[in-house]
DNA sequence: TATTTTTTTTAGATTTGTCTAAATTTAAAT
DNA sequence: ATTTAAATTTAGACAAATCTAAAAAAAATA
């Protein structure tokens, strides 16, 4: 089965917003689509006749088996495409989703096996998120925010969760990108903001806000 | 401006019409796309008040220097994924042409000059056609087809015209492709057929409509 | 030149994906 | 337990791109 621009968006937007909550509701994902809430109840009715999701009026709805495995192969295609990207043509790493939005829905198996060899079968993209398999087969990473390192640790930042530009941006001003080392000074209690000291550069703030998007694993 | 998916390709297929025929017609054109004559009208009326064509009921149509820059934009984008590809991929060089026909239509400037960085700007693609530059120039190569050639000289395949899976596949048989060396051994008056000795093969003979439809410059 | 054939255009319908405004259902608050 | 507020769905409209069938124009033929 071959499924437009617009079903895959959905899809994957379905399978991006079930890592948080189980359930997705209308609400959530006309935001996360930027488009309204109408049009993502006839885009279900749509997704439903397809049997892509389980959804049942007002109560939200959630992909279903078959749902999962085309999410995965668009998540699949969208994390090859950004290792591409940046390991390749030399884009910073805040700057690929969107071209890889677009890239991804370019539907040729074959492309994506032949472009999987090329570049020799990496695990992760460039936002340090793991790269399904073929099979729909994808590394569960124990996260652990910043907010949770006890204080005095060494880390290597492994992932960033949320992706917008302004975070990417602010990121890029600290001085964080994946497998950037760095260690908890000190927890302030008040407001949950830590002081963190990025190797070779000198220890800054950052909020809890910042802190909770940034996954880390010890050295 | 940006243009959708659908006018590019309405575009693009002017704009190879157009080398063959100054000015396209309606029937042509909706042959090339695998369309209606009907749809191409009412293409070529959204082209004409976006000031991309010069279209007069009944008399056929041409791009206007705007339309023709957008044109060489969009064949530039297919080249350099073709020589992609090939390249780095190692697609085999008649399999490439539906999946450039997807990845030409991502609109990043910025993709594309860091493409042709990585692809050291390549001046052809694998079917050795020349690859428009940034500005839109586009080398013109002197075209010489097999069936013009005199016997006993030695040339070079350099490009060819018909690209057609069939053409292709028929060209692997023969052991044919761009670069590939070899001779006029012989020309039959009778049907045009010629023989031909391609190196390291044994001689072999093709009709004129094949020879016709490969191009060569003398080695 | 008149007639037939071919090509092109128009008119009207269809599909996909979207929207606004109104109605309905669920959840929250008094 | 009502009432109010929020979320969701329906109804109806719209734009893009396509189609079929019919009408109009141009080209070919007798």
């Amino acid at each position: 089965m071959n499924y437009s621009v617009s079903e895959e968006n959905y899809i994957k937007s379905i399978y991006h917003l079930q890592q948080q909550t189980a359930t997705v509701t209308t609400n959530s994902l006309a935001n996360e689509l930027r488009t309204k809430p109408a049009s993502v109840t006839d885009m279900l009715k749509k997704l439903q006749t397809k049997q892509l999701v389980e959804y049942e009026k007002y109560r939200g709805f959630k992909l279903n088996t078959t749902g999962n495995k085309i999410a995965l192969g668009i998540v699949r295609r969208h994390r090859l495409w950004e290792f591409f990207l940046v390991n390749k043509l030399g884009f910073e790493w805040d700057k690929v989703h969107d071209i890889a939005e677009e890239l991804e829905h370019v539907s040729s198996p074959e492309l994506i096996k032949k472009l999987d060899i090329f570049l020799n079968f990496p695990q992760t993209d460039p936002h340090g998120d793991p790269i399904p398999d073929t099979n729909g087969k994808i590394a569960v990473i124990k996260q652990l925010s910043l907010a949770e390192i006890a204080a005095k640790k060494n880390v290597v930042v492994s992932s960033v969760s949320n992706q917008s530009p302004e975070m990417l941006e602010m990121l890029k001003h600290y001085h964080i990108g994946i497998g950037t080392s760095l260690k908890v000074n000190k927890q302030f209690a008040f407001d949950g903001s830590i002081e963190i000291k990025v190797v070779q550069q000198a220890p800054c703030i950052i909020s809890e806000q910042v802190a909770k998007n940034i996954f880390v694993h010890h050295d």
